[in-house]
DNA sequence: ATGGTCGATCTTCGA
C-alpha cells in the first residue's frame, strides 16, 4: 500500500478551510499535519475539516498563535501531545496509527512546528531566537532517547538547512532560518535522530527546494525568494520505502494563500 | 538603510 502525508503551515486554519479542502483534494493524503492553525481548542473547526473526508482528528491550539493538527484517514492507535521548552505551546503532536491501516499499522507521526526565532540571530540579545536553539537542543536530546521504531517526521521547522535550501547562501547567513548555528544543529538532531531528510535523499543538491516565499514581496514568484523551512523526515528503517516527496508550490499562487506550502511524502509500504 | 505583507487581536505582536 501507499502512505501519503503531508505537511502544511496554514497560518489561520479558520480564514483557509477552503484552501484546506482544495488541497486535499489535489493531493488527496492519508495523512495531513497543518501547523499555525492559530485558532483556541473551543473554536477549531473539526466538523468541517472531517467533512471533506478526514474523521480522525487531533488538534492543540490556543489564542493567537502556533496550534497543530493531525488529520487522518486512518485512526489512530495513540496520540501524544508533548511539551518542549517547558511551555505548554501548541508546538508539537504525535499519532501512532492503528492496526487497521494495513502495512502501516504502528508508525509514528510526528507533527512539528519549531520557533521562527525572532529576527535577530543572537540568544544574548533575542529571547525568541535562545528559545529557538533551546527548542532544537531539546529535539537533538529527545531524538537521542527516541525508540528506535517506524516513523515519520514532519513540519514548519523554520530552518533551511543546507545551502541551496535558500536562494542565496551567502547573503542569509546571518539571516534566522539560515545561521550556522541553527542549520548545524538541525543536521545533527536529525543524524543522530536517524532521520532521512526525504526532500534531499530524492531531490540531491545543488537543485533548489524552496516551500516558503514571504508575504513581503510583491512578485514573490518572479523573485523567488524562497527558503526550505518544510520538511519530511523518516526513520532510518523507512528509507527504503520512499517513493516520492512532492513539494505543491502552485499553492502560493492561490488566493489568499499561506506563505509556505504544502509538501508531500509517499511511502510503498 | 530598513521597509516590505500578512493574521489575530484590543492597537501591537508574531511571522
Amino acid at each position: 500500500m501507499q502512505l501519503k502525508v503531508t505537511t502544511w503551515n496554514i497560518n489561520s486554519v479558520r480564514l483557509r478551510l477552503a484552501q484546506v479542502e482544495r488541497a486535499l483534494a489535489e493531493i488527496r493524503p492519508d495523512v495531513l499535519c497543518l501547523q499555525e492553525t492559530k485558532c483556541p481548542n473551543e473554536h477549531f473547526p473539526l466538523s468541517a475539516l472531517q467533512a471533506f473526508g478526514y474523521p480522525h482528528v487531533t488538534q492543540v491550539g490556543m489564542k493567537g498563535y502556533n496550534g497543530v493538527a493531525i488529520l487522518s484517514r486512518h485512526p489512530f492507535a495513540q496520540v501524544e501531545p508533548r511539551a518542549w521548552c517547558e511551555r505548554d505551546d501548541a508546538r508539537h503532536l504525535s499519532v501512532t496509527l492503528g492496526p487497521e491501516s494495513g502495512p502501516a499499522a504502528g508508525i509514528q507521526i510526528h507533527n512539528f512546528y519549531v520557533p521562527a526565532g525572532g529576527d535577530v540571530a543572537d540568544p544574548a540579545v533575542n529571547p525568541k531566537f535562545k528559545h529557538k536553539l533551546q527548542f532544537l537542543d531539546e529535539m537533538r536530546a529527545w531524538g537521542g532517547t527516541r525508540e528506535r521504531r517506524p516513523a515519520i517526521l514532519v513540519g514548519d521547522l523554520n530552518v533551511a538547512p543546507l545551502e541551496h535550501d535558500v536562494w542565496s547562501h551567502k547573503q542569509l547567513l546571518d539571516v534566522v532560518s539560515h545561521t550556522p548555528v541553527e542549520t548545524e544543529r538541525l543536521e545533527t538532531l536529525r543524524r543522530e535522530g536517524g532521520w532521512v531528510d526525504a526532500a534531499r535523499h530524492l531531490t540531491p543538491e545543488p537543485q533548489k527546494i524552496y516551500t516558503w516565499w514571504s508575504y513581503r514581496s510583491p512578485d514573490w514568484a518572479a523573485a523567488n525568494k524562497g527558503r526550505r523551512l518544510d520538511h519530511v523526515w523518516v526513520s532510518d528503517d523507512l528509507g527504503g520505502t520512499l517513493q516520492s516527496v512532492d513539494v505543491h508550490g502552485s499553492a502560493r499562487g492561490w488566493t489568499r494563500p499561506s506563505d509556505h506550502v504544502p509538501v508531500t511524502v509517499t511511502l510503498e509500504l
